[in-house]
DNA sequence: TATAGAAATTGAACTGGTTCAATTTTGATG
DNA sequence: CATCAAAATTGAACCAGTTCAATTTCTATA
């Protein structure tokens, strides 16, 4: 079979005790020290992750489980994430879960067995979990990306989801906007809610009646931003600006406006969501709100790899960090 | 510590043979497995995959290693791959290796000590690798995706891109257009020049001199397409139909000709890459080259699955799949 | 009912690491 | 040079499963 930590042990003529601590960074006489490098050159020798989980009950891997794969912000987080893992020798074992509750639970079971030492979840339209009660009862560290699951106590990373709004709507609102609509996402959502909240109370802190003929809803999806922002757009009285309230409906949304051959910012004034490549190219470039992917990864990792050496201080915490307004030509001061 | 299968045989009062092997599916008595499943439930018992690994020297992971998680051709890939792979208890540990050259041994290094069973690789602009003919040596199967590399034998699983590009110029000509300009990709990277190659073999084909100032770059990259298909638009002749080599191209192409007010397919035709969401829903809606992106995966997760379980038959593979253009209303007949 | 062959079960040995109590080596000090 | 504490090393036991030769139980047949 492969090379083992006793071999290195014979040839290098040291125990394997020895070896094992040489591997895991401890001091040792340099003779040898020498002899167990050279021993572990000349065998080839690679030291087996699993082995070393066996007995230490650490699998060095963190689970990352989402909705799905395809999805441009979670994937963002998590390329960050993987990166500050990286550095601390983590891997992550990705599991996707299609939007259904039952993959969800049994994902979160299958990591389980797989030993995984911490979870880091993007749970979308799932707001409640079996599987991950259990992950709280072994204290395994779960960290939940921008979203929430009221009835289970974990560390949280989120943006400000209602502020993003807010300050969008105000924006609009000090450019002297009034008739201001919002393409909303899925109100079985945390982040959908959320949105529509900010949306709602910029509206009222400038006394601006909501007009419910310019609460859309898109659900999140390229298509769904399309077909709310062609309805906007045939109101008799059509909206001055609209605020889309995640990426892909705003890129629906983008195409219904083109399509109708109105212009932005001349005919409207537009508020998009993400900062991704799509949203610099378009003409003109888009004000946008953006959120900070990067930085949510490397929170979400930084803390559940805290977690997982044990450090619970502030349990369960919940960092937020702010979304920032990318000023761009998309809208005009009336 | 957790229950192990000691315990749940102690409590069952049979070996822990016997559950071993009621774990692993083989026949016993009734009254052993009834008892054995009562234990089981009672005492809340969870296999340790890690512990079956270090003996079966199977992780039941497959790696995926891709150049960016954020890649939509990729994920779309591995979500098909995934599902296929979980029917069979296998998981996926995903890495990224940032189009780094250091960076893809690296991550090479690090799935092959966790005992990864088997790899998906998604090579992008990286056409060799040291770390990659270890995984050989050590008889680990390696599946391609989409890509060559040349000097390493691995199975792979690719799209018939010459072909692809070969069938759009060629319906591009049959609608009598003449003036065909391509939006090409990184031609570092196999898929680039295979689908440069296309183009050139339809225009050779039908007796067309390919021009010069039709053949543009944009590098697989949003920015790219925007920039190519500005050029092409700014030309004193400008091309009749454009043709662009991948999603990203596709978009940043139409961002630019939309910019430019020209319309699709009265004034230029269009024939795009890949049938993701927004090609679709695009004003008209693009005639596509699509990708299966599912049946790719589905193939690469087969195939390597085949591979763990010792059938080498037919090694090393070449699985091609066609391409299928969608037509819809983007390109004119002249 | 005895018996042979098949089927099921047993449990010690094994996988490749870590751990730690016991032992050996080192080196500073009187 | 003897002594002793500190540092380094040793190797058996352990982690939670699988495996397989040996043993026990079952089943069909004479």
């Amino acid at each position: 079979m492969s090379v083992t930590i006793r071999d290195v042990a014979k040839k290098a003529k040291v125990s394997l005790g020895t070896v094992s601590r040489y591997l895991n960074g401890y001091k040792l006489r340099e003779s040898n020290r020498i002899r167990i490098e050279e021993a572990i050159r000349e065998l080839g020798f690679q030291e087996n992750l699993i082995a070393k989980g066996l007995k230490t009950n650490r699998s060095m891997t963190i689970g990352v489980v989402l909705a799905s794969l395809t999805d441009l912000f979670a994937t963002s987080v998590i390329t960050a994430a993987e990166r500050i893992l990286a550095q601390d020798n983590y891997s992550i074992v990705v599991c996707d879960f299609e939007s259904s509750q039952s993959k969800l639970e049994q994902k979160l079971r299958f990591l389980k067995a797989r030993s995984v030492d911490g979870l880091i979840l993007f749970p979308g339209s799932c707001t409640s979990s079996d599987a991950l009660r259990e992950y709280l009862e072994d204290e395994i560290p779960v960290v939940i990306v921008n979203d929430d699951m009221p009835d289970i106590k974990t560390d949280k990373v989120v943006i400000d989801n209602s502020g993003a709004s807010f300050r969008a709507v105000e924006w609009l609102i000090h450019q002297n906007h009034r008739d201001i609509a919002i393409i909303n996402g899925d109100q079985n959502t945390y982040t959908g809610r959320e949105r529509y909240k900010g949306y709602l109370e910029a509206l009222q802190t400038y006394n601006i009646e909501p007009r419910e003929e310019y609460i859309t809803y898109g659900y999140f999806s390229n298509r769904g931003g399309y077909e709310a922002a062609k309805k906007l757009l045939a109101l008799e009285h059509p909206p001055t600006a609209i605020y889309t309230a995640n990426y892909y409906m705003t890129f629906g949304a983008i195409i219904a406006i083109n399509e109708a051959k109105i212009r932005i910012p001349d005919d409207i004034s537009f508020i998009g969501f993400d900062h991704f490549e799509l949203s610099d190219v378009i003409n003109p470039p888009l004000t946008v709100v953006e959120q900070p992917t990067d930085r949510l990864g490397e929170l979400a990792a930084k803390l559940v790899l805290r977690r997982v050496k044990g450090d619970y201080e502030g349990f369960p915490a919940r960092l937020s960090v702010n979304t920032r307004m990318i000023i761009k030509e998309s809208v005009k001061r009336l």
